[in-house]
DNA sequence: TATTGTTATACTCTATAACTATA
DNA sequence: TATAGTTATAGAGTATAACAATA
């Protein structure tokens, strides 16, 4: 490589990066569990493990859905046994979401069955390349927290 | 790192490698162009854009939505000036879907803001840090199209 | 008769507006 | 009076089933 190619190569690096990024998000995002459950269900779930129990506002706020759609989103989940919604302890107004332990487990064999799909193709790659993609992944991570 | 880390570190490299390129491709995916096509429209431009010249049921395939939905993302597409729909040329029942020049216009642009987000982020970065993503972007790209 | 594309119709998801209950 | 949540209603998007035209 050419001493200015740090710089240079910017606009290209991006560009491949975007294209193989996207590419492979849509690969895992294929290999989503089996239910009925749609994306935003899942979503939803995984923010509320994430982030512990919030109220039908906060978890619209981090979802970046409407009120009332979250409250359909929510009894829905709370139908099937994976939310809990208990009265807010100091605001009557309120209500706070958890997950229960079904969704724990459902969310558990989502990320077991993505990561399934990776565990066998990294197999097939040699020692030197996946050591380029440990390198890589806190740079992605950091990326995407920016 | 331990020699025996390149086998041992595939279930840990892969719940890594998973959360960062999905967070990375969300944010990506935020940066689309501001214009009022859904993504779906989105993405059947750039399916006929990348494959040339479609059948509304191939687009539909390739896709994955049943054809008469991809009748009514044609017909919109269509309506605004962004595909051609012309007759085949041997089978009468058939018609071919094309991107236009102004379709082509928009997709370019969708592109760029895309990557002005990450060029501007990548220039945080350090020299060895985009260099072991330059690295990692065909891997990456390797392991979308397995 | 089989196939391609479209039209008819229904269901899901999300939004805005109106309503209820509590602060 | 302001706020949190829900209910009422409407607008996209996609699906299945039925139809029209061509092979």
């Amino acid at each position: 490589m050419s001493p200015r190619s740090s710089t240079h190569a910017d606009p290209e690096l991006a560009s491949a990066l975007r294209i193989a990024v996207m590419r492979l998000a849509r690969r895992l995002r294929a290999e989503r569990v089996q239910t009925d459950l749609t994306l935003t269900q899942l979503s939803a779930l995984a923010c509320l493990e994430r982030h512990g129990p919030l109220t039908p506002g906060e978890l619209a706020a981090h979802e970046k859905v409407q009120p009332p759609s979250m409250t359909r989103v929510a009894t829905v989940l709370a139908a099937r046994g994976l939310v809990d919604r208990v009265p807010h302890p100091s605001d009557g107004r309120q209500v706070l979401l958890s997950v229960t332990a079904a969704a724990r487990a459902l969310l558990v064999e989502d990320r077991r069955r993505r990561e399934a799909w990776l565990v066998e193709h990294l197999a097939a790659l040699s020692a030197d390349e996946r050591a380029a993609l440990l390198a890589a992944a806190p740079i992605l991570d950091r990326l995407a927290g920016a």
